[in-house]
RNA sequence: GCCCCCAUCGUCUAGCGGCCUAGGACACCGGCCUUUCAAGCCGGCGGCACGGAUUCGAAUUCCGUUGGGGGCACCA
């Protein structure tokens, strides 16, 4: 029955499948997963960008084979050749550098197992096919498109598994030499054999599969190309994979993939098929949830490393102390088996979270880098007035602009020496109440443009008790002031209330909307004191002068 | 329709037969602090999908049901 003598494969690794039920066990019950020099592969598909479930499972890849000094080969599966484009190809590795995914092998870092893009590993894959015809694991199939579509309808009518009849497996030698030679055209088949398959997966254990709901599959389509599940067999044994991870979505096609492995007498590897990443919907994550793509998370003034950290403690348990790991601490402590199975939803409120907490526990002088390179990606030193309109609206909509701007290429603006050095020294004023980096524009927006007021600010301003008074003692007050630094400041604006008879609460609110034009600010005395005296005056003298 | 995976607060999770009156985090609500907004601290709301079985004892084991997801392609 298996005419290739090579049907009783040895595992290259972790424990042989066993026949026996399948059954979850425990973490102390997994048998240790092989920890000398794996070899794993993250293989996107070049039909766009790389979706952050995609990052995740490239993260999880790269974890796994850093802690074990393994090999991390990066693949591209680009043999779908209407979708694939090489701009996608050329965005899916700069997001995985971002992250700092160095792979091993792979586009770039040539290797022993290459070339590492399924367009060039045609013949390797026609090797193989035609290994599997010799010995007889593939066979011929005529049957046309057509009939195979009312073959299936017919079997769902019926309650029957939708899978191929087998009509073609028996047929004559003459008879297919025959219609060959007519120039039928032909696709090849598996000759999936009686029984069950079962793999192990490490997250759950074994999972099994009567073949009989596998049926036979085709692995050449008739122009002579080659399916998805044959090339990737034939990609991770000729590059000497060991472990499979990769998206639970792929748990179906894993018996397929094990009968081409043991058909070739290749050792199986093992497998950890890790949770999906869903949007709110408990949908798979697509664009209608928002971000899908770490390059417009950025945009939104995410961090990357936040970013890396929560995709990667979404299936685990989590820890505050590992909003701020590095790289390598992940690869330190975080353990890939131990994730979870059921799937988990994207949650952007606590990534807003955790980069907030990420932010508050770098350095002030940490804060005003990021923001520099942040606010001039944005465009944000060109036009404050205008970027300042669209973060109104909201990060996510100022990022969806941005991310537009930079697929056109527009040029980012540069900031000037005195704009940067204004945004340094707004950096630890604003550094408690910064979540995201967008958050920026909205609090400390106004000290990058002239004063200037929205008909509500301007009606809280008259509607302030004694806004007029307060806002000229204050600037005169200011003006005269021997010192220009906070606790002067501070010591003036609060003798206010007392000088001029009003509520403390009046005088900070006439002089925030006076100098600001908005009722949210950074604290007073600091903003007063940022703002320098020159112009804190003069802000606070035009104010005035709108209140005539 | 058939096959496979999954199932603890709205969300991410802890839980490994008695430490569970089910713990933590985000979000939400309230309080404190306070010049606004935040941050921070304190408190509150809120969950084992359902039904059987095993057991002295079940969130935990087994069976079923329901629900969700994925696959069943000459897509990857």
């Amino acid at each position: 029955m298996c005419p290739s003598g090579h049907c009783s494969p040895v595992p290259r690794c972790g424990k042989p499948a066993s026949g026996g039920p399948a059954q979850r066990m425990r973490y102390d019950e997994r048998p240790m997963v092989e920890t000398s020099h794996p070899r794993v592969r993250f293989a996107p598909s070049p039909t766009g960008y790389l979706h952050l479930g995609s990052a995740r499972t490239g993260l999880y890849n790269f974890i796994f084979a850093r802690q074990h000094e393994g090999t991390f080969v990066l693949r591209i599966e680009d043999t779908d050749l209407s979708r694939s484009t090489d701009q996608a190809i050329v965005q899916i590795l700069a997001s995985m550098k971002e992250m700092g995914l160095q792979w091993d092998e792979g586009p770039g870092v040539p290797g022993p197992h290459g070339p590492y893009r399924q367009t060039e590993r045609d013949s390797i894959y026609h090797e193989h096919v035609a290994r599997l015809l010799e010995t007889g694991h593939l066979y011929p199939c005529f049957c046309t498109a057509e009939e195979l579509e009312a073959e299936r309808t017919a079997a769902q009518a019926d309650g029957r598994d939708s899978v191929y009849s087998g009509k073609c497996r028996a047929l004559a030698a003459e008879e297919v030499q025959r219609r060959q030679t007519a120039g039928e055209p032909y696709t090849l088949r598996v000759r999936v054999p009686e029984g069950r398959t079962v793999f192990h997966d490490i997250l759950r254990g074994d999972v099994a599969f009567e073949n009989d709901t596998i049926g036979d599959f085709i692995v050449q389509r008739s122009d002579g190309t080659v399916t998805y599940n044959l090339a990737v067999v034939v990609d991770d044994v000729t590059m000497e994979i060991t472990h499979v991870i990769r998206g639970d979505d792929h748990i179906s096609n894993t018996p397929k993939q094990v009968v081409i492995y043991e058909a070739l007498g290749a050792g199986v590897p093992e497998f950890l098929h890790m949770p999906l990443l869903f949007g709110t919907d408990r949908k798979k994550l697509s664009k209608r949830h928002g971000a899908t793509k770490l390059e417009q998370l950025t945009a939104e003034g995410f961090l990357v490393d936040v970013v890396r950290n929560y995709l990667c403690f979404l299936s685990a348990e989590f820890d505050e102390s590992m909003i701020t790991w590095t790289l390598d601490d992940l690869v330190r402590s975080f353990d890939v088996t131990k994730l979870g199975t059921s799937p988990s939803i994207f949650d952007p409120e606590k990534l807003r979270w955790m980069n907030g907490r990420y932010v508050r526990a770098m350095t002030d002088e940490w804060l005003g880098g990021r923001l520099v390179e942040y606010l001039t990606r944005v465009g944000f030193y060109g036009d404050p007035v205008g970027v300042g309109e669209l973060a109104a609206q909201g990060s996510q909509v100022l990022a969806a602009v941005v991310e537009d701007a930079e697929s056109e290429r527009l040029p980012p603006t540069v900031p000037d020496e005195e704009h940067e050095a204004l945004t340094r020294e707004i950096a630890p004023l604003v550094h408690e109440k910064v979540e995201v980096l967008a958050d920026f524009i909205p609090m400390a927006g106004w000290f990058f443009r002239p004063l200037e007021f929205t008909p509500e600010a301007l009606e809280r301003l008259q509607a302030t008790a004694g806004a007029a008074a307060t806002l000229a003692t204050a600037a005169a007050g200011l003006r005269d002031l021997p010192e220009w630094d906070v606790p002067a400041i501070e010591t003036l604006v609060r003798e206010l209330p007392p000088t001029l008879e009003l509520k403390p609460k009046a005088v900070f609110a006439a002089l925030r909307l006076g100098m600001s034009g908005q009722t949210v600010t950074p604290g007073l005395f600091e903003s007063l004191w940022v703002l320098g005296r020159d112009q804190a005056v003069a802000r606070l003298e035009q104010a005035a002068a709108r209140l005539v």
